[in-house]
DNA sequence: GCAAGGTC
């Protein structure tokens, strides 16, 4: 029988997949990986019976690298990793899901791709197609594509299977080749510079930079600096207040009053307490001319009658929420719980997997039309904190369908609470409440007051009071999370003139902004594109995990000397790093990638050229970068390594041909030496019998006697143009050739390594 | 020992 595999991006989706198209009887078998089962099941393809094998993966099912040779950090230049090659392989975590899908592809005819049908899920679809082909060159594929994972949307999506986006899955490709590079360039550089340069860094204490890391922890950065750099500005205004309760009074009543205001602020209510008084908001807010304010208000003393000039009666709302996403999930939490947004997301995660909520990774703020959403409401009506509510919902007038956010991911729907959640405790009961709670109000009646502004003036200066009757809590009586409050101010009538209780002359100061909080970076973040819903919880980790930022009172992120340092290094020489623009520009690149306006390789050269400028600036321009990092770190008076001598090029290697370089490098013992940077697949090395490789340079001179003699006889291809010279001897500089020159035989020694010839007397040789 | 993005 026609044998179809199918591949989603997680089991819960290959379950639902399998569960719907097979009408709820598909047979369930364990795969290679204990964690994605294998669901079989006859169906129909093209009006012919097949057998469906549903599965999944877990996620990315690659990963990309650099190859072997470069992963040493102590031999291996940052700057050649901007162009080193890179490779795609399955990873380690996945090698068991690999299996799996290995095996069952040998099996299968045509694999169809049911990852989500996003940027990431396009990547994943080649990289599944990419497996299965290695194991089947002749396997067909098909590419399902659905918004929803309900029965409408999958039976749609197997009717019309058509093909991967391969722009999307390219436009990944390039992300990931960007982000690994420069990743790798400038946390390997600024972990050995701090390392071996400053006191007080481990020799492990890794130093990341990254495309997101970056700017999160620029923003913190930023309001630090907003904060410190704040200069505080007086300002002035005029206070009025009436006495609260208080019936306002005619005019005429106490004329004696008006001689008083005239001498100074006069405060009627003085002896009484100042809660009593309701303050009135002067239209001009506040002005900065101390002067101006005062001459207002001297003529407000002088006449302090006031008139009622308008009253204006309004209904007001206050809306209930959109339906709940990982975003607002993250923000909502960490502001009204105090739970960060890794705990959040892991307290989430757990939730879903023990099957108290919904899939708790989604952009999506609307509820599709396939989801009744009073069904998903009678699910708390054993809930004794909601059975109240929940009556008034369903059977009541009380419930009003969700609102339509504008935002998808086209496959996960909102979060919503999918069974009650009697029996947790802690924070777990928390976050599951948090998300109960807010579903029920995005089911509910927007909260509904009636608000009364009253404008009054006194000598030509306008004051406003406003005043508030709640009528409806509706969606506020279960979401305790806000707050919308009752205001009761007096009743006035148009014309109505009186004297207010206090007029007063008011100086106050413009407060600096707060430190950032969670919620506001989470939402920073959001707004600027850096990371996305399941990631941006990682990063603020990471920059606590590197000591760039910490989180003061559990509230307030502030940065390190580290944060600042590095920040202020980049910026010295003119690099955003720390600004989210240069994310926002490879995300528009991107784009333009999808919609076949730039062609791969462009924005990849362009953005590599781009970093490796910036790399090339920052290593030629050290000294401002490490001006800076000295006004936060003492210089190490006894470095390990000569930082800037480690990576010298020295000549192109004779064994592997002029596209590898032979490099000066340092033993774990501080030896220095040259060796290829093809290690360990070659292993020709130079090795100093003194220290006297300090000086190296290289020459373009070819020595003509090596090329008459011994290096050939290596296979050697003594075509290598480069000679060093070898300064300490004299005269100065000493030129000569390194494999030939007898005066060079008496300080260095030759390791050719293990060669493919047959002449085992090549091997080890020395020049002496 | 490095990134960001999927995911368990």
């Amino acid at each position: 029988m026609l044998r179809i595999l199918n591949v989603a991006e997680k089991p819960s989706v290959a379950s639902q997949i399998a569960q719907t198209l097979s009408r709820n009887k598909p047979q369930h078998r364990r795969g290679k990986s204990k964690y994605n089962p294998i669901w079989e099941f006859d169906h129909y393809f093209n009006n012919q019976k097949c057998r469906m094998v549903v599965t999944s993966v877990s996620g990315h099912l690659m990963k990309l690298d650099f190859p072997q040779q470069y992963q040493s950090w102590n031999m291996i230049d940052p700057l050649e990793l901007f162009e080193a090659p890179v490779e795609r392989f399955v990873d380690e975590k996945s090698s068991e899901i690999a299996k799996t899908i290995e095996i069952e592809a040998k099996k299968a005819r045509c694999v169809v791709l049911w990852l989500d049908c996003d940027r990431e899920g396009e990547n994943i679809s080649f990289e599944v197609l990419e497996h299965c082909q290695k194991f089947n060159n002749r396997i067909q594929y098909k590419r399902a594509i659905f918004n929803a994972l309900t029965r409408q949307d999958l039976t749609r999506a197997w009717e019309r299977l058509g093909i991967p986006n391969e722009l999307e899955s390219i436009s990944v490709d390039v992300r990931r080749e960007l982000d690994l590079r420069t990743g790798a360039v400038f946390t390997r550089f600024q972990s050995k510079l701090l390392q071996n340069m400053f006191l007080g860094f481990g020799e492990k204490q890794v130093i990341s930079y990254g495309s997101c890391q970056f700017p999160t922890l620029g923003f913190v950065v930023d309001r630090y600096n907003r904060r410190k750099n704040f200069v505080q500005e007086k300002y002035y205004f005029i206070d009025v207040s009436i006495k609260n309760q208080t019936q306002p009074q005619d005019e005429d009543e106490d004329q004696d009053q008006k001689s008083n205001y005239q001498r100074n602020s006069y405060n009627k209510g003085r002896n009484n307490n100042n809660k009593k008084l309701i303050k009135f908001d002067w239209q001009r807010r506040r002005l900065f001319d101390k002067f101006c304010v005062a001459v207002l208000y001297e003529m407000c003393v002088k006449n302090p009658q006031a008139t009622v000039l308008s009253i204006f009666k309004k209904p007001e709302k206050k809306y209930r929420p959109y339906p709940l996403n990982t975003v607002e999930l993250q923000r909502r939490c960490s502001k009204r719980l105090r739970l960060n947004a890794t705990m959040i997301m892991n307290i989430a995660e757990s939730l879903y997997q023990k099957g108290y909520i919904s899939y708790p990774r989604t952009e999506t703020n609307s509820f599709p039309k396939t989801i009744n959403v009073k069904n998903l409401i009678s699910v708390q009506q054993n809930d004794q904190r909601f059975s109240n509510y929940v009556n008034k919902l369903l059977n009541g007038n009380k419930f009003c369908p969700p609102k339509h956010g504008r935002f998808s991911d086209n496959s996960h729907p909102p979060i919503y609470p999918v069974k009650p959640g009697n029996n947790l405790q802690g924070n777990d009961l928390r976050v599951y409440e948090f998300i109960a709670r807010h579903f029920l109000a995005c089911c509910s009646q927007d909260a509904i007051g009636d608000s009364t502004v009253v404008t009054i003036g006194i000598s030509g200066e306008k004051f406003t009071l406003k005043g508030l009757i709640i009528r409806e809590y509706n969606f506020l009586e279960i979401y305790k999370y806000e707050r919308w409050s009752d205001i009761t101010i007096p009743n006035f009538h148009e014309g109505q003139t009186f004297i207010p209780e206090s007029i007063l002359f008011q100086e106050s100061e413009t407060q600096p902004p707060n430190l950032l909080t969670e919620p506001e970076l989470i939402k920073l973040m959001d707004k600027e594109g850096i990371g996305t819903d399941a990631t941006i919880a990682d990063h603020i980790s990471k920059v606590q995990y590197r000591k760039y930022v910490v989180k003061e009172r559990n509230l307030y992120f502030k940065p390190t000397d580290l944060g600042l340092a590095l920040v202020e290094s980049y910026d010295s020489l003119g690099f955003q790093f720390s600004k989210p623009n240069l994310r926002a520009n490879l995300e528009f690149d991107l784009k333009l990638i999808i919609s076949g306006q730039k062609n791969k390789n462009d924005v990849l050269q362009n953005n590599i050229k781009l970093y490796k400028d910036a790399f090339l600036k920052t290593i030629n321009n050290q000294n401002k970068f490490i001006t800076k990092l000295r006004l936060y770190f003492q210089i190490n008076p006894n470095p390990p390594i000569q930082n800037n001598k480690q990576f010298l090029q020295i000549m192109t290697c004779p064994k592997c041909g002029p596209q590898t370089k032979v490099l000066l490098r340092t033993t774990k013992n501080g030896k220095t030496y040259c060796g290829c940077r093809n290690y360990p697949n070659c292993k020709f090395s130079i090795w100093p019998k003194e220290n006297v490789f300090s000086e190296i340079k290289v020459t373009q001179v070819i020595c003509q006697s090596c090329l008459r003699n011994k290096i050939k006889s290596f296979k050697c291809d003594c075509s290598f143009k480069n000679i060093p010279m070898i300064s300490h001897l004299e005269p100065f500089p000493y030129r000569a050739c390194i494999y030939c020159d007898p005066e060079i035989a008496e300080f260095v020694s030759i390791n050719m390594g293990a060669t493919n010839t047959n002449n085992s007397n090549s091997q080890n040789r020395t020049f002496n």
